[in-house]
RNA sequence: GCUCCGGUAGUGUAGACAGGUCAAUCAUUCCGGCCUUUCGAGCCGGUGACUCGGGUUCAAAUCCCGGCCGGAGCACCA
């Protein structure tokens, strides 16, 4: 190739030159024969698909979620990428409860759990909890045992810690098989006071690679096995297990040194690897994304509960308004990143939007509103459309000489959908007068007719600016809404029209709906 | 402190592994305009980025080294 350069470019010039030659209407009708796709209107945009994933047959992932808590964006997005893939690839998903450690877990967490996970609309083929296999484990510890692979330690917390820390092997470390066989049935008894305890590597960069421990004694009652078991594996041996059977382990960067160790685990015990890919972590703009961080808020009564719709707990942005599908197309479109994304509210919003526009029936609804009379108005009834361009039915308004509106400055203006009026004073109320004539240039405004509901609509707004707590949260608006919204069912999503979309939350008196977004 | 990982417009993301077609993709935000019996949706346009410094190379967002910044881990939790 390279040799012939000279000639090439003797080529390309003589061509330019032919090209040149010819009027840019020719040169257009050419362009034209040869690349039509170049005219076309680019109008099928490409919709956001994740990456493939290598080995991609027979593919088995898992959902390992620990029932100590309800889950969270975060908890949702990882759950989405382990389901989609094996659902892109035909393969199988696992629901497996990490529940391991009986002071931990709690009974209703396993149900909450699973609910959240139907809502996000993600679902399983199989679905056990570890706290069933405390057998096998056990198996698998004897035989790592037995390999010479792990030994049974007898001292304290402490000590380990700081041998850890120093790289410093323990005498423990020599113990022979035999021993350690006979310790560790008296271990699993809780007859003895010890930990079993990997033999890795302590001069290892890695620390999770110095000797972990694998089991350890635990006393409290469990929720589903209560007290049957004394001996717990600790979740790097459970979760190495485990794993073996899983052919694609899509999990978050907090685990990203135990990959070693859970390999060495798998090999030490003759089991398949997996294929291990890890991402960031992920953040929303003003919102904590941690248990940790979580619960602490509904302990001081910052926020109202796991459900609160400043929250982004599954819960929360399900009260809030926000569909499942929402949190899908976020995983595709943030991906398994590696690099630490902020998200901004904004991205979910108008995914959210994008698919609630089409399906959402709307409403008039006039916050903060004032009375308006209109002198000599024709009563009526006028039948609006429940949505501009899709058909999803119609409703009706009665209207009268009374209205509530916003508060005007105008001289004259227009209700949406109704007629115009020409006002006449403005004071604690409006008093205007019907014009029977097109106006040009006014002002539109949403109204509401004498019969109204009242309505409350609760605002929320990021929990933290600038990691400080964002006094304005949560606000409230009051105001109303025509009649129609009485057939509305709780947890249905509108639209307030020129105010936004809304869920319906609660239905007395007074019509609770949340603020999803604009 | 130690060990890893990462850094592309305000935000998220593609491009990086296999250097040239990158004057860098798409989305979102913001700003204009059009349309409109919604301030929504839609349509058109605009602003806006390769963390910094060195090196390799004819050629670096891409490969190498270092700085800076950010994150994660350092449990008898998961």
């Amino acid at each position: 190739m390279k040799t012939k350069i000279p000639e090439t470019l003797k080529e390309i010039e003589k061509i330019v030159k032919e090209i040149n030659a010819l009027s840019i209407e020719d040169q257009k009708k050419l362009l034209e024969d040869v690349y039509p796709e170049y005219f076309e209107k680019k109008k099928v945009k490409k919709i956001k698909e994740l990456p493939d994933l290598p080995h991609s047959e027979n593919v088995v992932t898992r959902l390992p979620p620990e029932p100590n808590g309800y889950i969270h964006i975060g908890h949702g997005l990882s759950f989405f990428f382990n389901w989609y893939y094996a659902r892109r690839y035909n393969g199988r998903v696992i629901l497996r409860f990490d529940d391991t450690n009986p002071s931990k877990e709690k009974k209703e967490y396993y149900d909450s759990i699973k609910e959240d996970l139907r809502w996000l609309k993600i679902d399983w083929d199989t679905e056990r909890r570890e706290s069933d296999n405390i057998e096998i484990y056990y198996y698998y510890a004897e035989e790592i045992i037995k390999k010479g692979k792990a030994y049974i330690c007898e001292c304290d917390g402490e000590k380990i810690h700081k041998d850890r820390f120093e790289m410093r092997e323990c005498k423990c470390r020599e113990r022979s098989i035999d021993e350690n066989l006979k310790l560790f049935n008296l271990l699993k008894e809780g007859k003895i006071k010890a930990v079993l305890r990997l033999k890795g590597d302590m001069k290892s960069q890695n620390t999770s690679m110095r000797d972990p421990t694998l089991f350890r004694i635990n006393l409290d009652p469990h929720p589903i096995v209560g007290k049957r078991y004394k001996l717990w594996p600790l979740y790097d041996f459970a979760c190495a297990i485990e794993d073996a059977e899983v052919t694609h382990v899509l999990r978050d960067n907090e685990f990203q040194f135990r990959i070693e160790v859970q390999n060495y685990i798998r090999d030490c015990l003759n089991l398949k690897q997996p294929f291990i890919k890890h991402y960031s972590r992920f953040g929303v703009k003003g919102t904590p994304t941690a248990k940790r961080k979580i619960r602490p808020l509904i302990e001081e009564n910052i926020v109202k509960g796991w459900d609160d719709v400043r929250l982004v707990t599954i819960r929360g942005l399900k009260r809030r308004g926000i569909l499942p599908e929402t949190i899908h197309e976020l995983g595709k479109e943030i991906g398994l990143s590696t690099a630490e994304p902020v998200i901004d509210w904004s991205i979910i919003e108008s995914i959210n939007r994008k698919l609630l526009d089409p399906v959402t029936k709307r409403y008039f609804f006039v916050g903060n509103p004032k009375e308006l009379l209109v002198k000599n108005a024709p009563e009526k009834e006028i039948k609006l459309k429940m949505h501009p361009t899709e058909n999803l039915g119609e409703r009706t308004l009665k209207v009268g000489k009374k209205f509530f509106i916003p508060d005007v400055k105008e001289k004259e203006i227009r209700l949406k959908d109704l007629y115009n009026v020409k006002i006449l004073e403005i004071g604690d109320k409006i008093v205007g007068e019907y014009v029977d004539k097109n106006l040009k240039n006014i002002k539109k405004l949403q109204w509401v007719p004498e019969e109204y509901c009242n309505v409350e609509i609760l605002v929320p707004d990021l929990l933290f600016i600038d990691d400080k707590l964002n006094p304005d949260s949560l606000k409230t608006v009051y105001g109303v809404a025509e009649k129609n919204i009485e057939s509305l069912c709780i947890g249905e999503i509108i639209q307030f029209e020129r105010f936004g979309f809304c869920r319906l939350d609660e239905k007395n008196k007074v019509y609770k709906f949340i603020f999803t977004h604009r």
